[in-house]
DNA sequence: TTGTACGCGTTATCAG
DNA sequence: CTGATAACGCGTACAA
């Protein structure tokens, strides 16, 4: 009910003025005698003032705040890289303000607006569009941008995260052609995304390179919000020759796919051979283990935010790329016998 | 590197004043011409100019802002309830401001003062505890308190959403009653937070109710961070008269029991019924598929919001409990045989 | 219908 | 070492 109070407030009950009781709040800003700086701290404490966040943005140009557009935080793995974001923000004493696009184009267009409304000191997103005028203003605001796990073109000014995507896609496809696989399903993000394409040409370039053909039929780009995983293993388990090993290279779809693989009575690996592109610790709880590419959250994280509160150095420079790694579980064995599936 | 228009600006390049400006990005705050809207409008996009987030709060008692309070963001619980929250938030034009204390009241207090001084709208939190001074201040600010999932004691000005704890447990354990078991074991939060306590007394009762002894060997208090879920599975497995199911009612600590479960070589439901409290997807792919009771995240992310932007009613008057769901799939069963397990 | 002038809480400048 | 004062960008009485 009390109003709060101001930095007046306080320096009239210290016997001070304004003037110095800025200074104590912001040591090294200014001299302020021990005795004095007692004072303050004592009105300060009895009247429990705390300078309002508000009124200091509006004098120095930047803020303390840091924006995180992510496609959906109920994906466990953006869950788990805001998480670290937050926890490294913290560390640096900068304040998360979270938005999800949900793959949106207007959505995201909106966010940016008010990232630039609100003068965040940098931004963290995974892009969806490339919308060119609203990145645009941000740059021109000085504001340090930072693709992670996508990117996407004509935003010059922007600096990136990601894991690498096409290696990650040839490690998997080449463990499963060591096996013996010949007929490799792959289930991709939409081609209009970096990630989509990177892993599937990944895909495609191990395949040549071991001489195999590459049968578009089998390569399937999905969204990522949706359920479409599920249609999609539908759509390659009822092929007429169908594959005997399957990389799921898209996060978000990676349950529906497996409900779907649940139904088909297939054993796994026996009748077919599976890799995920997900960390998360339920893939090894799952019957059998899954093995996996696991992406380096934490590297992401960490880099991201050291780019995004970096003022140094010009922007657009820095194109990190991490190794994910890929372990291999219980998923994944050479194919049934010798014998071709029948057709 | 161009400094971003200011209200000025606009208004000189329109021909008005800067009062007009304002009268027209606030539309209803003061009566404007028609043809000196458009000017205005004309020279806003001309300068795509974006009035400044900071300014605007300096003046309004409150802002636009609304704290969310994590434990960690990177269990999925939280982190689906995040996602709702901030879009349910986003629908009503508030951003939201994420944090997490990592179940350390050190931590708690630091965010709760960072959200004070930012003079967030409201609050929507997990508390981890009795910060009774900290969270003070906010209801001093008139902010709207909401407490999500779990409560604590002695903050009497918050309002709090939960799902019925008590009743839940009571439910997975009737369940596992009416199958035929009398050893259930139960692993459930700590004793220091209101669910570990509401859902450990909701066992109590039931098995009370139905004539059983409350055997207090059976029942683990365990952290929420952390691995010990192993442990504790691993030491109700040891007791001389093992359980012949078990209730795990702790969320962040369904994965590394289940982990543990896996080694021991058991056999679900045969040799163990498991019920747990998660709805994570995940859950219906284990083998055998998880009995669960699932948390209506969408219901609490709603009426959580809801609280916190109501401006109107009392603080502190509304104690919401929605209820939770028992889902029967595979990982429940009568116990082996009818002959007690052997000690 | 429009313009002027002030206040919001803080920091920076410059004179004492 | 300290104090008065001018910004910062926007909203809003109040005057024109």
């Amino acid at each position: 009910m009390a109003k709060p109070a101001t930095i007046r407030d306080v320096s009239e009950r210290a016997g001070v003025s304004i003037a110095v009781v800025s200074r104590v709040l912001n040591p090294g800003s200014g001299p302020v005698a021990p005795d004095t700086k007692l004072r303050v701290q004592q009105a300060i404490g009895e009247l429990s003032y705390r300078p309002r966040t508000a009124a200091r943005e509006l004098k120095s140009p930047g803020t303390t705040t840091l924006g995180l557009m992510l496609a959906d935080v109920a994906n466990p793995f953006f869950a788990r890289l805001a998480d670290k974001i937050v926890w490294e923000a913290r560390a640096r004493g900068v304040n998360v303000l979270l938005m999800t696009t949900q793959e949106d184009q207007h959505l995201e267009e909106e966010c940016l607006n008010t990232l630039y409304e609100r003068r965040v000191a940098g931004v963290i997103a995974t892009p969806t569009s490339t919308n060119r005028a609203a990145w645009e203003k941000l740059d021109d605001l000085n504001t340090r941008v930072v693709f992670v796990d996508r990117t996407i073109e004509g935003v010059d000014f922007a600096d990136s995260v990601g894991i690498d995507n096409d290696l990650s896609a040839r490690r998997a496809t080449a463990h499963l052609v060591s096996l013996g696989h010949t007929r490799i399903g792959f289930v991709s993000g939409p081609t209009t995304t970096s990630t989509g394409r990177a892993r599937t040409e990944g895909y495609r370039q191990t395949l040549r390179e071991h001489g195999l053909d590459v049968d578009e039929s089998l390569i399937r780009h999905i969204p990522f919000r949706g359920d479409q995983g599920s249609d999609a293993v539908n759509a390659l388990l009822s092929l007429p020759q169908r594959p005997t090993a399957l990389i799921i290279a898209n996060t978000a779809q990676v349950i529906p796919s497996l409900r779907r693989l649940a139904f088909s009575g297939l054993s796994i690996p026996e009748d077919l051979s599976v890799i995920v592109f997900d960390d998360d610790p339920w893939t090894e709880l799952f019957t059998p283990a899954l093995s996996i590419i696991k992406q380096p959250t934490e590297m992401l994280a960490a880099h991201s935010i050291e780019l995004a509160l970096n003022t140094a150095g010009e922007r657009g420079r820095t194109n990190l790329l991490v190794q994910a790694e890929f372990i291999e579980r219980g998923s994944t064995a050479p194919p049934r016998g010798s014998t071709p599936p029948r057709d």
